[in-house]
DNA sequence: AACCATGTTGCATATTATGAAACACTATAT
DNA sequence: ATATAGTGTTTCATAATATGCAACATGGTT
């Protein structure tokens, strides 16, 4: 329709995430959508407004002074809607959307009871779960493009974010029961001990993360040299690469209890033994201020009593 | 795309004018689209707060309780962005759009000099112009579907309504200049007196308005019987058919001067006159309270300060 | 010069909005 | 009891807009 001043919601929450990220790729990220339609979005909203809000370059986009002068706007709008209509849904309810990432495992290990809480008390809130490999959790809510994501606690932790340990994991190195090379070196063995030539045991780490780093450290320190035959983006992946016996690899017993893969590769001890994964929720202290994360935040706390 | 939350300027307009006509029709009139679009239109925003807003039945509809929680959130946000974005176009400036009705005559005649004003003054509001037999504009005033309306002044206005005469213009009959039976009955006459017989003048009127009115209350004051051959909407129309030697009419003179069929016709007098048509502006007084109908309603007084 | 990171644009496709026409329902007039 | 009028709703074909992939443009870094 020709003429059509077009205000929306979408465009709102768009102007708001990248008045916080400043960075189209994350704001896209945050909100499900692509590049170059956040892009197109806000150059519609812009030419609605008759203003530029954002000035751009390379290293991002910063406000304008009209984009300042909207902001206020923007949020009583996007905020009154919400309170409006999740008072209509029901007493204090909220409505909205936030994004968490996580990786496979957590969904299915970490979240699931913690989801089932919160859509029974929040039905008005709609979570938005982005899967990936959790060594990224800690980065993508770090640079703003996620709300809350389930990563293993790092001592390098931003004064920025909010971390909540859920519960803890140990760090296992397994093998393969397959006949192969890597389970030929290791027949009759419980442990890694002396006895064990590392230059035997083909290694898949993963490409980062505390997995990896821990790992490394131990490994610097026993003084082995290793074969790393491979490096995997995803501890599921190293599961599945050990059971089919190209391997030996460490990740945490979570990763293993709920691998499709869990009966075909074996626990051998390590000692002393790799630091537990201290696996938990994090947010930007600044996503706290929204009720919605807040919400899930409390729901985690209270499908982990012992974990914060 | 699934789940998207639809809230727009446009369904929040379309929710405030609904609430003040309370008639589907004529607010789908006012916002210039089809009625099964507005009725679409709401049940989406209704779909989105989650409430139905409206109650419907078929003597129009009523506001719910939800439908009043929701209006200050709609006034706010729409009355918001105005500002805003007026702000952004200027000192006072404002945005957003407004209707008017008016004949194809007076489009030409009388709103041209103020729309010339009103566009340089006032560049951010959209005007819709809506075109049509003026007898009619009073009418679609009254019953909300139009901002602002070109109509002759009625004796019987309603008090709810404001009128601000812009011009006189004089009621006139006008003969066929081709040889027909009606000019061949005038022949040689400049004034309507004792000697024509108005059976001899095949009558075009007005299906009806205020021009129809004062003829036949003229014809019944001074007793003569007349044949009326066809009843028309709208002037222009009764200036076409005179002119192709169909009978004879009686428009204001602002009708024959804006006549492409002007030099086909001649006026002839009548004694005692028709009284003039008063034409002016018209708009609900609840209406002038919006600035942008109240800034029309001052361009007009403007262009025409000997009217006012 | 090559590469990287940022945002923009072209274009084909997906999705949504739109209005004409038919429909459903109720009140009113005959 | 039937026909008509007035209200809003739904179906469906079409128009309009949103979307994402891929290519592009630009400036900073190596």
């Amino acid at each position: 329709m020709v003429g059509r001043i077009r205000l929306d919601l979408r465009s709102l929450r768009l102007f708001l995430s990248l008045a916080e990220t400043r960075h189209f790729g994350r704001t896209s990220e945050h909100l499900h959508m692509s590049l170059s339609s956040a892009s197109r979005t806000l150059q519609k909203l812009e030419g609605a407004v008759g203003q530029r809000l954002f000035d751009r370059n390379n290293r991002g986009v910063s406000l304008t002074a009209a984009g300042t002068a909207f902001l206020g706007y923007a949020r009583e709008t996007v905020n009154g809607w919400d309170t409006l209509v999740g008072g209509f849904r029901g007493e204090e309810a909220l409505v909205g959307e936030i994004s968490l990432y996580s990786s496979v495992t957590a969904t299915h290990a970490i979240i699931s009871p913690i989801i089932e809480q919160f859509r029974r008390q929040y039905p008005g809130i709609d979570l938005k779960l982005h899967t990936g490999d959790q060594a990224q959790a800690i980065d993508r809510i770090d640079r703003g493009s996620e709300d809350l994501a389930i990563a293993a606690h790092s001592a390098a932790l931003s004064p920025e974010l909010q971390f909540a340990v859920l519960e803890y994991s140990p760090l296992q190195l397994i093998a393969p029961l397959v006949n192969c090379a890597a389970s030929k070196s290791l027949i009759g063995l419980e442990y890694i001990d002396a006895s064990v030539n590392w230059m035997d045991l083909p290694l898949i780490v993963a490409e980062r993360g505390l997995a990896r780093e821990r790992l490394l450290a131990w490994l610097a320190e026993h003084g082995n040299e290793v074969d790393i035959y491979a490096q995997v983006s995803g501890h599921e992946a190293i599961v599945s690469m050990v059971a089919l016996g190209l391997g030996v690899g460490v990740v945490p017993a979570l990763v293993i209890e709920n691998s499709p893969h869990r009966e075909n590769v074996r626990v051998l001890g390590m000692e002393p033994a790799l630091e537990d994964f201290a696996v938990g929720i994090c947010a930007r202290k600044s996503r706290l201020e929204s009720p919605l994360v807040a919400a899930f935040w409390e729901c985690a706390r209270a499908s982990y009593p012992r974990g914060f």
